[in-house]
RNA sequence: GGCCCCAUCGUCCAGUGGUUAGGAUACCGGUCUUUCAAGCCGGAGACGGGGAUUCGAGUUCCCCUGGGGCUACCA
């Protein structure tokens, strides 16, 4: 019965693509696979200070490492191409000379300076501040001599005095605006580009949306925008407005708490299937328990009656709980992928002196530990550097124990004179160096483990010791030896 | 200030008139264990307030309170 589902995300290139914008992406891209519809990237670069074609590079970045593809859209294009509303001018145009010839919407020639001095007049009087309609009536006289100074001037829509708009949010339910609150907003700036109201809605037509899903901090434009819409005799789509995503303090999420571009919880070790699992459920649920949910079912179990109306805090601790688990499910193959450029960045080209089985290995040993790529190199870095000094609680603890220095010579020996250094003979040997000494083989591992990683927690001593091969455990044995003499 | 939206554990979600109000995270305890994690078991922790409807309200309605968003020639 429905006609094919288009969606479409078309952020804004005037700055980072941020936890919210990819929440209400993925939320379209959900819609759309779910439905078997169309999603589509839009730019709306209309905003020519501000926009730049850097940020428009990161926003694709960005959704690509999310792994959610656009069916049309930059690069890809489609039937509806440009995707650029830059691109798009003289449709607009068209749009804004119908409502001119209409009388739907006049030239206003006030200057921004005056529209700001008169706003201010108007909060101090504690009336709400609106544009005063003054161009809407000038004669034609009038008009044509401000067109003659050459003053620049804006098109404005001329909302009517009294009535009521409305729609059935796909959220919220019906939602009502009086059109009397509403002011006369421009629909084209005197740059001769449209406003987001008027672009936004031309296109949603032209590309045939059938549903608009975005943030909740658009839907007091959604009333002027049905105004257009009507005025230009178009069909509405659904809207639909998403909760917003917010910050500890429950105010909108912004650079002032931290991060908030996804290109930085990238930097930080977070993997896209875990960022995408964690934003789909800050604001929706599948109706179930289920909390960890791979695309396929996220798309199988996304409706929109599963979103919530209500704003969501982003909790970083369970998304780093989250991604712990996306990274221990991981294969080996994609996970040793994805650690090797955070271990490179930042202890420099371990590839260099570094066999890639090695670092394979290494990394694998704290897969179950990390909660994120990033920690990493912290995590690992005694398999790569002798340690330059021994953690000061496993000092006191062990090293300054009363014949520590002959726990390690033992183990020393029990290792030297093994051919396979693997996890099990490294084990019996071990274990049997405990006996041997009379002691249990606790404090023998621990005693090892601080001489040869030079601290008290990490992998299991058995698995590390082979990882790290036998000449460099001898090496550091001895050296811990000594340095346990040096002790006194 | 005006308009719009929202309101269940600290946080994210279930719960659509009858539940010991459920799960996840975080926290605490136990267990496993060579450490740290992970896992497993357990604990503590919520319906913002007031009316109304009803035999019965977290669930419906109204008011209050609280929070948020918008209030640009930005989107």
């Amino acid at each position: 019965m429905s006609k094919e589902i288009r969606v479409r995300m078309a952020p804004a290139p005037t700055g980072r693509f941020h936890i919210g914008t990819a929440r209400t992406t993925l939320y379209n891209w959900l819609f759309a696979r779910h439905h078997g519809g169309t999603f589509i990237l839009r730019i709306e670069d209309t905003d020519q200070s501000r926009s730049s074609q850097e940020n428009v590079r990161q926003i694709m970045d960005a959704i690509r490492w999310l792994g959610l593809d656009w069916d049309e859209g930059p690069e890809v294009d489609g039937p509806h191409a440009p995707y650029f509303q830059s691109q798009r001018l003289q449709l607009y145009r068209d749009a804004v000379d119908r409502l001119l010839a209409q009388g739907d919407a006049y030239p206003c020639y006030c200057a921004p300076v005056e529209l700001e001095e008169r706003r201010r007049e108007m909060q101090r009087q504690g009336i709400p501040p609106r544009y005063d309609r003054r161009c809407r009536d000038l004669s034609q006289p009038d008009r044509e001599r401000l067109e003659a100074e050459g003053r620049p001037r804006a098109i404005r829509f001329a909302v009517p005095d009294e009535g009521t708009t409305s729609w059935d949010d796909l959220v919220r339910g019906r939602v009502e605006f009086q059109d009397s609150e509403l002011d006369d907003f421009v629909v084209m700036k005197s740059d001769g580009f449209p406003s987001y109201i008027l672009a936004c809605a031309v296109d949603d037509t032209e590309m045939a949306i059938t549903h608009v899903l975005r943030g909740e901090d658009l839907i007091s434009g959604t009333p002027r925008q049905i105004h257009v819409f009507r005025a230009l005799g178009l069909p509405l789509p659904r809207f639909g407005h998403l909760p917003m995503i917010l910050a500890p303090d429950r105010s909108k999420l912004s650079k002032r708490h931290g991060a908030t571009g996804i290109d930085e919880y990238r930097a930080r070790g977070f993997v896209p299937d875990a960022m995408v699992n964690f934003i789909a459920l800050l604001g929706w649920s599948s109706g179930d328990d289920r909390e960890i949910l791979s695309r396929g079912e996220m798309i199988e179990a996304f409706s929109i009656e599963g979103i919530g109306k209500s704003g969501a805090v982003f909790d970083a601790e369970k998304l780093e709980w989250m991604n712990g688990v996306y990274l221990r499910q991981m294969s080996a193959e994609e996970y040793v992928a994805r650690a090797r450029p955070f271990l490179e960045s930042a202890l420099g080209s371990v590839a260099e002196t570094f066999e890639d089985d090695y670092v394979a290995r290494v990394v694998l040993l704290e897969q179950e530990r990390a909660k994120t790529l990033a920690e990493l190199p912290e995590l690992t870095e005694f398999f790569f550097r002798d340690p330059e000094e021994y953690e000061d609680k496993g000092e006191r603890r062990w090293f300054r124990q009363e014949g520590a220095g002959e726990v390690l010579a033992a183990v020393r020996e029990a290792l030297q004179a093994l051919d396979r250094f693997d996890d099990a003979a490294i084990e019996s040997a071990v274990r049997a160096a405990a006996e041997k000494l009379d002691t249990k083989a606790g404090p023998v591992i621990h005693t090892t483990r601080l001489a040869t990683t030079g601290r008290t927690k990490g992998p299991g001593l058995f698995e590390l010791l082979a990882v790290l091969g036998k000449e460099r455990v001898l090496q550091r044995l001895e050296r811990a030896e000594q340095y346990i003499r040096d002790l006194g």
